[in-house]
DNA sequence: CGTGAGTTTGACAGCGCTCAACGAGGGTGG
DNA sequence: CCACCCTCGTTGAGCGCTGTCAAACTCACG
């Protein structure tokens, strides 16, 4: 049934394969709205458009015709699906280089909002088939990426499948932390319910979890939505592997 | 954190996602072992060879150096992951057509065995790149069968993180009578522990669930590890969407 | 300073897990 | 050919983790 065509390789644990999914953007393209001249590192820099999108708004929604794909360029966005009464489950956190709205059927299967303000870039698909007609490269490069969402997405069906809430909420941190280096300070922009609905938890149990691991010192929270990692490695024993 | 680079499209309930997953099989090659003449329909046929694996066989373990992807013909092999301390969680069981071990590292990321015995097509990654680079026609096409496991994979979490036990082995069920073509009768043959390890759940709690089930009149359990779904609508009410 | 959304904390309950025993096949060896 | 055994599936009893319901608290914002 589910997960055919998989994928494989990579099993070291300090670099996520997640990671290399972000398709480059050139350092200097980060936070402009501008259209980039062409960079060989970055073959969409030249495509399509970019546009600022305010807090807490839709991008496209499930069900929606999908005419683009896009590129979150700064910011923050989820995708999540729906259950017909109600229930959510977040996908993932995108953030700069992640794309979305890949497709190969006529409508989007997610719905995609941005949790801060975000610069998106929109790529019309029918620029995208030309490029990957141009540039078989990077037909590849695409192929590449999508592969790595697939190894984020059993990674995270081992955690949805698997882990205890102490363990999925540790995992999440972790990964945060690896997706920023490993630095010791995180940013935690989206609400509790957010991380509830990505982890398989309920605000209370993610709301609690916390509360533990800030009074076993292995963590701090911080103004302004920021989180401190005090103890790396008792954060990852409790995670219990990735 | 996970799952950028993310895909898009489809909404048809009907005809799930990861069914077009499945790379093409000439009809007349599903059971043979033997190398494929030249079949347009199916560009993989007459790379590297078939073989024969016996039922509960492993054909590659997690961290297992990656040279070759290979294709099931015939059969079903799951795909899972452990943590350290043996918990299991099975990303998917893989039928006739169905790839695994496509990579783009070092290492397999997840362990495959068969599940009955199995026919499986053994593809050296440099033959696979080689067609990519002859026919660019079958990188798209490759990746659009990893986004179809990408959607399918997206379709997990939501079982996985929000779904009850009972909706879990409903939609399961439903799940393998749609890859079937909605045949009212399906092939269970993995055992309970595989079940549970795929869904999240424990042996208990899939067999309580089946004989709730049963004693409900939704299903009946046929012998030789079959199963018939007596009432297709009230199970996919059961299941709660998809 | 008032208001409201989001977070935290508490009390309690229930779903699904754990531990345990029993039953049903199927394979093996005497 | 049958008895035994071993694995797997089923069923039962009890419990614990996490969800539910509710209230207090925090903080950003007007």
């Amino acid at each position: 049934m589910s997960t055919h065509a998989a994928i494989a390789a990579h099993a070291n644990r300090a670099v996520p394969g997640y990671l290399v999914s972000a398709l480059a953007i050139s350092p200097a393209s980060g936070m402009g709205a501008a259209i980039q001249p062409r960079n060989p590192a970055d073959p969409l820099a030249s495509l399509g458009h970019s546009k600022v999108y305010e807090r807490e708004t839709t991008v496209f929604s499930e069900g929606d015709a999908a005419g683009s794909v896009f590129r979150v360029m700064s910011g923050m966005v989820r995708l999540y699906k729906m259950l017909p009464d109600g229930r959510r489950q977040i996908i993932g956190f995108l953030q700069a280089g992640d794309m979305m709205g890949l497709a190969f059927a006529a409508q989007y299967l997610y719905t995609a909002e941005t949790v801060t303000a975000t610069t998106i870039q929109r790529i019309p698909r029918l620029e995208l088939d030309a490029l990957m007609d141009a540039q078989p490269a990077f037909a590849r490069k695409l192929l590449s990426a999508t592969t790595s969402e697939l190894i984020a997405a059993q990674d995270q069906m081992v955690l949805l499948g698997r882990k205890s809430a102490a363990e999925k909420v540790a995992t999440f941190l972790l990964r945060l932390s690896d997706r920023k280096g490993g630095e010791q300070t995180i940013d935690l922009p989206m609400g509790r319910s957010d991380i509830a609905d990505h982890l398989g938890l309920t605000t209370e149990t993610v709301s609690r979890t916390l509360t533990k691991l800030k009074s076993t010192r292995l963590i701090r929270i911080l103004v302004g939505g920021k989180l401190e990692l005090l103890d790396r490695d008792a954060l990852a024993d409790l995670a219990g592997g990735f």
